[in-house]
RNA sequence: GCGAAAGUAGCUCAGUGGUAGAGCUCCACCUUGCCAAGGUGGAUGUCGCGGGUUCGAAUCCCGUCUUUCGCUCCA
């Protein structure tokens, strides 16, 4: 299938998620009063709520569905030789020919040096081959000098490796188990692009999973379905997700396997979690680097070794690109008349139900306020309070709420509301007194479209 | 980083040298009473930023920042 034909396929383009995220308040941009900061996005009320309920998902999936996996929350800052023991001083690093003529830049790995330029065909006009670290570096303590230099981490896992000692140490975990975590991460990429899709800042949702040498066949492939898995409890349509097994030729330093879960964003088919196979290589780094024992001792068979690790790496803030991608819908229904509608699974929508007086008179606004409260302590809830029912349903639409809860006249006779589905427009009667359990109720069960 | 296009109200945009506008949105009131209805009134602008030309610049010129698209790149 041609690139063309996959954004056709994507059916929305990243200009309407920019715009949509902007006017209801999902993304940012960085600065934006000084003219903007590019590589890096804020994310505004409600899309700090969707970030959060998707690191949420993630979270509970690892950590509360598996008893094998504890958390971590381990510090942006760590020690400079970390990053000398992980490859990345001397590794993560785009060696670049620049063209003297034309001013294009290019890998000197992809590029015959002496040979012409790519791109306009000159000869003789590229220069020497330049390495480029994607590392930040930034000084710790008052004076600016070598010694101070530290790094932003570029990846979260390192601060999973230095610290598996001790969690197994403190924790009573025991091989196979995991260390999770999700949290910032900084690269100095050349290129920033498409929206929150590529940035100098991003979040990562990292696990990895500490194995004998002799599993790692076994793990990697429970750990490729299990994510592929994970997907539909996020509402992802599958048609919109691929899968790439890496060949040798196109491992990371540190990988013997490597397995791509690919989404398809407005602006084609993108990586979105990698699984990687990273053998003993970076527990025997630090082992190197630090002098300090990483070896795990298995108490009943007293077998010392290094385990080898299968790591699932997923972008948190390409997630929310990826949600937002898959939840947009320009839905016609009817003569000039079209809803835009996020189609978020109710467990991720920023917004659960939104409460809202059928018309603002007769007290009944008075009692969709209560009734809004009393809901607050089960779900993020919203009122809409101008009586305006029609044009309150499409702006819930358009920020995902999965339900809207009418109160009408017949409530003040028998206490029932009137439920609205968000995917379907369909209506039904719900007694206040059992409103709660039954949308928990229908939240679990939510099938897209309902 | 290269090439192209764009940047004017919260959003989408009009405005090509002479007093900054429209639609939608938002707020108030009236009306209506279950899917963007109508009416009246109102709020919101460093015209991305800096410099230049000019009596006068949103408009012309230079620089710069940002975004999008195409390359390139992508642990």
């Amino acid at each position: 299938m041609s690139e063309k034909k996959d954004q056709e396929k994507a059916k929305v383009t990243l200009e309407k998620l920019v715009s949509l995220s902007k006017r209801r308040g999902f993304v940012f941009q960085s600065s934006e009063i000084y003219g903007g900061q590019s590589g890096a996005w804020d994310y505004g009320p409600l899309g700090v709520e969707l970030k959060k309920n998707i690191q949420g998902v993630w979270w509970k999936e690892m950590t509360q569905m598996h008893d094998n996996i504890v958390g971590l929350d381990a510090a942006i800052l760590m020690h400079p030789r970390v990053w000398h023991a992980s490859g990345h001083v001397e590794n993560f690093t785009d060696p670049l020919i620049e063209c003297k003529g034309c001013r294009g830049r290019f890998r000197a790995d992809h590029i015959d040096p002496k040979g012409a330029c790519p791109t306009c065909g000159k000869k003789d006009t590229l220069g020497e081959p330049r390495k480029f670290n994607l590392m930040f570096t930034t000084h710790i303590g008052p004076v600016e000098e070598t010694a101070s230099t530290i790094y932003l981490r570029p990846e979260t896992a390192q601060g999973i490796f230095v610290n598996f000692k001790n969690v197994v140490s403190s924790s009573r975990v025991k091989v196979p188990f995991g260390i999770a975590q999700v949290g910032k991460a900084f690269r100095n990429e050349i290129v920033t692009k498409a929206f929150i899709f590529r940035t100098a800042e991003f979040e990562q949702m990292e696990m990895q999973f500490f194995i004998h040498p002799k599993e790692e066949p076994k793990w990697f492939e429970y750990w490729k379905q299990s994510r592929i898995e994970y997907y539909s409890k996020l509402g992802i349509d599958p048609a919109h997700l691929r899968f790439h097994q890496h060949g040798k030729d196109e491992l990371a330093h540190y990988a013997i396997n490597a397995f791509d879960i690919e989404f398809l964003f407005p602006m084609g088919w993108q990586e979105l979690e990698g699984i990687h196979s990273r053998s003993d290589y970076d527990l025997r780094r630090h082992q190197e680097f630090s002098g300090d024992k990483q070896e795990y001792l298995d108490q009943e068979t007293q077998e010392r070794y290094l385990p080898y690790v299968i790591e699932t790496s997923a972008g948190l803030t390409r997630s929310v690109l990826m949600v937002l991608t898959d939840a947009y819908e320009e839905e016609v229904l009817g003569e000039g008349d079209v809803r835009t509608v996020m189609h978020f699974h109710p467990n991720l929508a920023p917004v659960k139900v939104a409460v809202m007086p059928v018309v603002k008179k007769d007290g009944l606004l008075e009692l969709a306020q209560k009734l809004e409260m009393d809901l607050r302590e089960d779900f993020a809830t919203m009122l809409e309070p101008t009586g305006n029912i029609g044009k309150n349903y499409r702006r819930q639409d358009e920020i995902g709420t999965p339900y809207c809860v009418t109160v009408d006249h017949t409530t003040k006779e028998d206490n029932t509301v009137t439920i609205r589905y968000r995917d379907s427009m369909k209506q039904e009667r719900v007694k206040i007194s059992e409103l709660v359990g039954f949308i928990r109720n229908n939240m679990k069960n939510y099938q897209r479209g309902q």
